[in-house]
DNA sequence: ACCGCTTCCGGAAGCGCTTCCGGAAGCGCT
DNA sequence: AGCGCTTCCGGAAGCGCTTCCGGAAGCGGT
């Protein structure tokens, strides 16, 4: 059972070389059909696996992908690593997890990316939430190594996919327009987040449109976790009468978690005193008290296609390997375009829960699965 | 930059023949202090990064783990992997992701597992909650591929590392017991599980102490989730008031969900008329109405020790293959008997939040590091 | 001065696979 | 019959590294 034999076995028994079972091994052309057919068998029958560390070594590439995840903490990251499972795994591929500690991920990362280069162990790497190091990555890409960055990068200058953060934003402060709301806050995430600046202009056109400019006293920066939305909603909370907002849109469900607890505090009720709407839908936010509004950002979705569009970078860029230069376009369907790389941005979706005070419950699902009845 | 040097190039600099470099490399005796610093500087300079794929194949061994992970949807995983992360951080090994469809996991998994092996890719495996594949792990393990396996075997045969679930189920149920409940229910999990069995004992303990009979019609199945703990919640609350319970013990966080939510339909108030204790303390249980006293799981610990101790256990595979019998234990510290494999228990604590009816309000960290104060 | 030992190092044979190169058939033509 | 072409396959040279084996020094001791 545990399979010792190698190619040169398979060979032997086939009656064949070495050569011709790697042929097949690599579904290359030249192989007679019946031939093919019989070693397949012999293979099969065998429970004959390739070494993926000789066929490695031996043709250069690889068939292991790299995956760059940042804090393990964010509550999205689950649900964007069963996107990316589900995406590598028809594929003859394997993952390798390169997970980077906070405080790497604040000083320059360029030493675990240069080494997880360097050792030559991946064919390509998808880098989530890089930030900072999406310009090492970039550089990276330009010299021709495969890369996707998911949902963060300040140029545009690797392929990505990520969300419409500016339409999300903008579906949320609507929403608060719609209900009435004119004074509307807003806490935003860091500004070394491309994210945050998409989020406020988002909240900003949507107000604009209806004609109130943004105040500038009413719009806070946090960090994306909890205790800052706590501390900027105190100081919201702590305005003059007159000037203190009606309705809070906060950067990310965490920091709208912080904004509950110190409304609890200053005893302001949400939403009859102040309506609240969050960004992210963590799974937590069904279950807040009260459940919060928010908007739901594809994150399954997302692992899945970059994890898709990194892989059909791959198959190209072997092919280019290959002599076959840029057949029409790639046989994936994504088309790739050398010097314009592809972008994909998926929706974004508001979910109605209490926090807004919208008067009526929609039922949706929550990334939880599961809802709590009004 | 980017590497494309060879142990051959760095050779040739430093004047020596490949294998003084290969020496070098793995930290073997047999060089000169002087030279083994020359070469080390030369390597530092050159930036070169040895190929995983070449060593792996001509050592025979490997650089990489794999990792087993079930369904990335289970609430604690990101934690857990943050544990296992950060104990290959300061090694030379690479973490591999196999993650487990819930379908393969409900067949025999053994496909995943035999190809994994077979592609001779990893050096040993890390298995997480494998429930029905524990068998084909443990055999695995008694072929002599290094397995650790965290969190639930049905059977005691590979290295694992777990929680007390006993005791932490009698912890949850003390509490409630010195809190005046006598009718206390339980919602449990499902018997494929270990950790079910194990919890379900720890409340019959605790319950048979203070001289109570459990009683049948208190103990109900659910699957884990909260659709199985509402539907549970509801046959409880539908008991002839003198045999409902006054407390519920849910084994789960996500089932004591579903039993909030029942609550709430059926309009009885948690913990005025029935007291709730959950296990496993996920993030949202902080911040559910009403935040729900659980038993806290140390699951970053579980990862972190799952992989020193798969750590330990290939450095000592790794000694014998050397000649270097059993040197007196291992050197890191875990003592491994070659026939009675290393178990690590780890202990749980009880987290008292409100939903239990206890009247003080403990401040404890959660796992999402934010309390919502009372 | 010679012996045996230890210490340090180089040569070379692989690890299991891919792939280049070239050769042997077999084909339809002229 | 002989030509060129295609199709299918084998030999053999690596990929970058590890490790066995053996040899050259350098040591103290006799």
């Amino acid at each position: 059972m545990a399979g010792k034999r190698t190619i040169e076995d398979i060979a032997r028994l086939a009656g064949v070389s070495k050569a011709t079972v790697s042929r097949v091994l690599n579904h290359k052309p030249d192989v007679d059909p019946a031939t093919r057919e019989r070693i397949l068998s012999i293979i099969e029958e065998q429970g004959f696996v390739p070494s993926i560390t000789a066929s490695g070594l031996a043709g250069g590439r690889n068939r292991l992908i790299g995956m760059l995840i940042p804090s393990l903490t964010w509550p999205l990251i689950p649900d964007l690593i069963r996107g990316i499972a589900d995406a590598v795994e028809p594929t003859p591929y394997e993952l390798v997890l390169y997970s980077i500690k906070d405080e790497d991920l604040e000083r320059d990362r360029s030493e675990v990316i240069s080494r997880l280069l360097a050792t030559q162990l991946t064919a390509g790497l998808l880098a989530v939430f890089p930030a900072r190091a999406s310009q090492q990555l970039t550089r990276l890409y330009q010299q021709g190594f495969p890369v996707v960055i998911i949902d963060d990068q300040l140029k545009q200058t690797t392929p990505w996919v990520g969300t419409d953060n500016a339409a999300g934003a903008y579906t949320a402060v609507r929403h608060l327009i719609n209900l009435g709301h004119r004074r509307i806050a807003h806490i935003g995430g860091p500004h070394e987040y491309l994210a945050s600046h998409d989020r406020y202009n988002g909240y900003r056109q949507a107000l604009l449109e209806v004609g109130v400019t943004p105040d500038p006293d009413l719009v806070l920066e946090g960090d994306f976790m909890p205790p800052t939305g706590r501390t900027c909603a105190k100081k919201l909370f702590e305005l003059p009468p007159e000037k203190r907002p009606t309705a809070i849109f906060a950067a990310t469900d965490q920091m709208a978690y912080g904004v509950l607890s110190a409304a609890e505090e200053h005893g302001i009720s949400i939403p009859q005193d102040i309506a609240l709407v969050g960004f992210d839908d963590d799974a937590p936010s069904a279950h807040v008290r009260p459940p919060l509004t928010t908007i739901r950002q594809p994150i399954y979705e997302m692992g899945k296609c970059g994890m898709e569009l990194l892989l059909s970078l791959l198959s190209t860029s072997q092919e280019q390997t290959f002599g076959i230069r840029q057949p029409l376009t790639a046989r994936t369907g994504e088309a790739i375009q050398p010097h314009q790389p592809t972008r994909i941005e998926l929706p974004t979706s508001l979910v109605i829960r209490e926090s807004c005070g919208a008067n009526f419950h929609i039922a949706v699902t929550t990334s939880s699965g599961e809802d709590i009845p009004s």
